[in-house]
DNA sequence: ACCTGAACACCGTTCAAGT
DNA sequence: ACCTGAACACCGTTCAAGT
């Protein structure tokens, strides 16, 4: 929650600013005393506004985790079912691998609201996919996020590795959610 | 390297033993100051020993990944070559799963001996059944030891994960290996 | 209400001094 | 050769004191 008083807004909006330069530069795994020594504040001021490292990767990621699921609702619309699905899921992917410290935003949790949006916006894409027969039935859209972040993260933190590695292996395993044929 | 010298032979041992209780009970992050004192040596002898975290992960699982290694040759004599190697990923997705740390000894490095000793011996499996055209051409060993490792890793670190969601994960990725049929 | 700096209890790594 | 304990430079978190 933004705070409403000006000096505890500005020092709110300073520390997700650096943050996100933080994240940006270090990964998830930044220190959050050199991110308050950045904004100009004191590592109390942090722990107070941002209870977790969690609550602190929600604030800084919010806005892009949205329009991820603006996207979500702009190809159910549009695509065909299945291809609308596996589309959105290596766009995911492809914004993910590019973007330090966004796989750790989505981690799971029932007090993390970047991962609940996501769960909403892909989980319409998931059930229409699967009334088409476009996927198998026992996939759950926890199972494919958790596949997305669960490729980029590891990659991500191998010290050698682009993001081009992440969307080829996303790849192959968006296809063994595709329904197999029999046989 | 075990050393020869009776006392620091003995370290050694402790320390390895120390550092298999301290992963299975804490995982791959365990303090390595810790490990030292309850395995009754000064931490500057840890790093002596084991310059690195990977090393003493290497050290710890090096048993376990042989066993793991001599299973695939085991398997490359008796089983059809698809299955041959999907039964193995998911047997070692099954030991990863279910051994805290053990994910974190396959991290890619030409300086970790458990990466390489499965690496060598995945990828006979795999050409064996890329020969067979039981899988996609265009996948690596590499590849595939990324995906079980990631998928363990990242159920690994949440909080309230069996072995049994990183199976069925990994049971869709694998799925995405295998040659798709055209059409 | 909100902030600050200091205090606390930890890390991993290195080094001088010992045997 | 090998070990030890202390020193160093860091963490994240909490709390008394300030405005």
């Amino acid at each position: 929650m933004r705070p409403r008083r000006a000096d505890a807004a500005r020092n709110y909006d300073q520390l997700v600013a650096a943050a996100a330069e933080a994240f940006a530069r270090e990964g998830a795994e930044a220190s959050l005393e050199e991110i308050a020594r950045r904004a100009g504040v004191g590592s109390a001021t942090l722990h107070r506004h941002f209870p977790s490292r969690q609550a602190l990767l929600t604030a800084v990621f919010h806005d892009r985790v949205e329009a991820l699921c603006r996207q979500a609702r702009e190809s159910a619309g549009s695509a065909e079912p299945g291809t609308a699905l596996t589309g959105w899921l290596r766009s995911v992917g492809a914004s993910v691998a590019g973007t330090r410290g966004l796989a750790s935003s989505l981690v799971p949790g029932t007090d993390n609201a970047c991962h609940l949006m996501m769960a909403e916006a892909g989980d319409v894409l998931l059930t229409r996919a699967r009334r088409a027969g476009a996927v198998r039935a026992e996939v759950s859209i926890g199972d494919l996020l958790t596949l997305v972040v669960a490729i980029s993260m590891t990659v991500e933190h191998r010290p050698g590795a682009d993001g081009s590695e992440a969307e080829r292996l996303l790849g192959l395993a968006i296809d063994g959610i595709r329904q197999l044929r029999q046989g």
